[in-house]
DNA sequence: GTCTATAGCAGGATAGAC
DNA sequence: GTCTATCCTGCTATAGAC
């Protein structure tokens, strides 16, 4: 009887990570409320204290398990993207730019999970220490030992993260303007669009990287 | 006499702008009180109401009184930092990304500003239709101008305004992730590290271009 | 124009019944 | 575990004295 509650609490505590997730991504944590989230997630209020012990370490439990899962996954799906166990530099930027735009997730999953993302970028909180750490750092590392094997040996490793990241620049401002990169470019963020902004960044990168490659 | 009493009101008022942009740009408009604005501005609660009508007007004239007119400056710098009539794309790009990441101003109004941006582009609110008709459409439009005389004739319009958004991109990422950047660099974000920023911008973005150029 | 005082409400959190 | 009821804090906004 007693794994029936379990279940039943656990489901509880599934909706509330999900939608809480979504509006804290909408929103961001200031803008959302315990009562929407309980609202939506069709619990009571008390939940969130019951499950999480308060908002702001839902907010951490939200990045912990829904977020960084979702990350790990997302740099997966990358790695067997990519064509070969030597990837050219070409096929690396185009993969990376892929999934984080076009990828194996639903569109909204994507841009949920960036703009969760973005939010931590531009005004730390404790989440921060988890996505630096624990994901963009290795990632970032394993990116720059991916491609240097395709430069050449006189590129610096200062040099390299910093391609790295202006790579992933384009990939994060492609998703978080979706709204001004649609207004300016006169263009509906549809796949077409997609497909279309991931060739801008493989080529413009492709070339951005000309003189450091073999 | 009257006018001693407009005098001190235009102070205040101006007061209220100046703490309201710094608190807006740091926590987002659902993270400030009006009673943290109005306790920095040194004045009454009241103040706000008085003077702007409510909170959410006031974000609004911060935007028209200060955010726009500094946008303004801040490509009034960018032209007037242009080495030529006929500037080379190289130079475009260089002032460009110095203006916006080392130009005339502080290095903490340059942030506030790119900030205040950045919230709006990953979440759009009224201001977003000033920032994205008044500023940046203009400006990426001047912009697109200026680099088209010095690109072959076959660069579509299409592809020539996400030339330009990629390279907005890098700049305004590495404005806004700052502490993401410096942690993954391991640098401090200094003068001497924002010099090498702007130099990766400039050298990437024109070898991003390469093919198109004449 | 500026202030105090306060209305009126929404927020996070908790106690205690079930 | 879940719910209702409620506390208390902090918020925006306003009324009215000065």
């Amino acid at each position: 009887m007693s794994h029936l509650h379990k279940d039943n609490a656990d489901l509880t505590k599934e909706r509330l990570l999900t939608e809480a997730e979504t509006l804290f991504a909408k929103k961001g944590f200031e803008g959302v409320s315990v009562r929407e989230i309980t609202s939506k997630a069709q619990c009571n209020l008390a939940a969130v204290n019951y499950h999480f012990g308060n908002k702001k370490s839902l907010y951490m439990e939200v990045f912990r398990c829904r977020w960084a899962p979702r990350a790990k996954r997302l740099q997966g799906h990358f790695r067997n993207s990519l064509p070969s166990k030597k990837p050219s530099v070409s096929a690396i930027i185009q993969s990376l730019a892929n999934a984080f735009l076009a990828g194996p997730m639903s569109d909204e999953e994507r841009h949920r999970h960036l703009q969760l993302m973005s939010r931590e970028l531009s005004q730390p909180t404790e989440a921060f220490e988890l996505v630096a750490n624990e994901i963009m750092r290795p990632f970032f590392g394993e990116l720059s030992n991916m491609l240097r094997s395709e430069l050449t040996q006189k590129v610096k490793k200062d040099q390299l993260i910093l391609h790295v990241l202006s790579i992933f620049s384009m990939v994060l401002y492609f998703n978080f303007a979706r709204e001004a990169v649609s207004r300016i470019t006169g263009r509906q963020y549809d796949d077409d669009f997609k497909a279309r902004l991931v060739r801008q960044i493989t080529e413009f990168s492709l070339k951005g990287l000309e003189g450091d490659l073999h």
